[in-house]
DNA sequence: GCATCACCATACGGTAGCGTATTGACAAAC
DNA sequence: GTTTGTCAATACGCTACCGTATGGTGATGC
């Protein structure tokens, strides 16, 4: 908000595009609806990006990208149950939004259903992982990794719209921990 | 799909638009759309429907009865555990769907969100209601319906979409009361 | 056999949004 | 100071959708 610069890039149409997809769905980035936020003309917009359909693309690759992201900061912690509590944490740091809206679009683009596939089986190996890791079977620690990925869907797609009946995000981390890593 | 009637009612255009709201989310429940879909035109719809608003409307009192339906199928069940796992089979017999189109909705309009919090308030109640039968302190069965509730939605939010992924979906509600009702 | 009712078709005006074409402003380079 | 590159404004045609107005059709009552 500081001091608005005179001229907008690509990033500054991406960021906003990707607010209005949290909070309207996929359907709801609209160029021009964007170029009035931004206060200026589509013009701009025709400029930056070849039509609709690329700035949705690059909303896409940067959706993909935060759960590389996540699973990076959270490996840095040395202990299994520290890694998932740090999951949570990093959700919050990062901000996850739009998780909602990028499975209804999978339901009708055949390549955003492609790269969902592939973010969620990422999502859920890293999961297992952590609980073979703390000694479960493959099977137990599969069901657990699933349960965990549900909850964690659950928490995202709450906090990502207000989380206010949530009364202590910060103890849900380690309660999950301790109840499914024992 | 046996013998197609001649003339179609309410609660067609109704079951018609509740499948296009858990496909596209509420911005996708179109009226015309509906319309070639059914294979009439709109003359139809707004026989039935005073404006696109009294359908939402019915939409949301609709989809705001299907908790009340669920509750009541689980508290049937003669134990807390078994009250717990029968929300997981019930909602796979009702097929719950749209729960994220409702949410997405309910930011940006205030019926909707008291709708939704009132809802969400049942559902919360009920289930810290179970823990409490179960022997947990008050705040640990809060707690512990936070994260369930968290999973259920990851769950409703999940098969709503395909449920491809999740390799047992019976298994899940028994797995989940094992963990979270000792 | 006519009147009424329930349901639907058609045609219309209005708005919102996509994409394109053209032109303009302004700064940096040379 | 002219050229070039970057970013934006405007105007246009097109389509999708909402809501209304009006007329049509087939069944039913009497």
């Amino acid at each position: 908000m500081e001091d608005s610069k005179q001229s907008l890039n690509k990033k500054d149409w991406l960021e906003a595009a990707r607010i209005a997809m949290a909070e309207h769905g996929v359907k709801g980035v609209k160029v021009e609806v964007l170029a009035r936020h931004l206060g200026v003309s589509k013009g701009s917009f025709y400029w930056h990006f070849k039509n609709r359909a690329a700035l949705l693309q690059d909303l896409l690759d940067y959706w993909a990208q935060t759960t590389d992201v996540l699973i990076e900061q959270a490996s840095l912690a040395t202990t299994p149950e520290a890694r998932l509590e740090h999951l949570f944490t990093t959700i919050n740091k990062l901000g996850v939004t739009g998780e909602d809206a990028i499975h209804t679009w999978a339901k009708h683009d055949a390549t955003v259903a492609t790269c969902l596939y592939e973010v969620e089986t990422k999502r859920l190996t890293f999961l297992q992982t952590l609980f073979v890791q703390q000694g479960f079977s493959d099977k137990e620690a599969n069901q657990r990794a699933e349960l965990c990925y549900l909850t964690f869907l659950g928490y995202v797609f709450k906090t990502g719209q207000d989380g206010a009946f949530l009364s202590q995000l910060d103890e849900l981390g380690s309660k999950v921990t301790t109840l499914l890593m024992t």
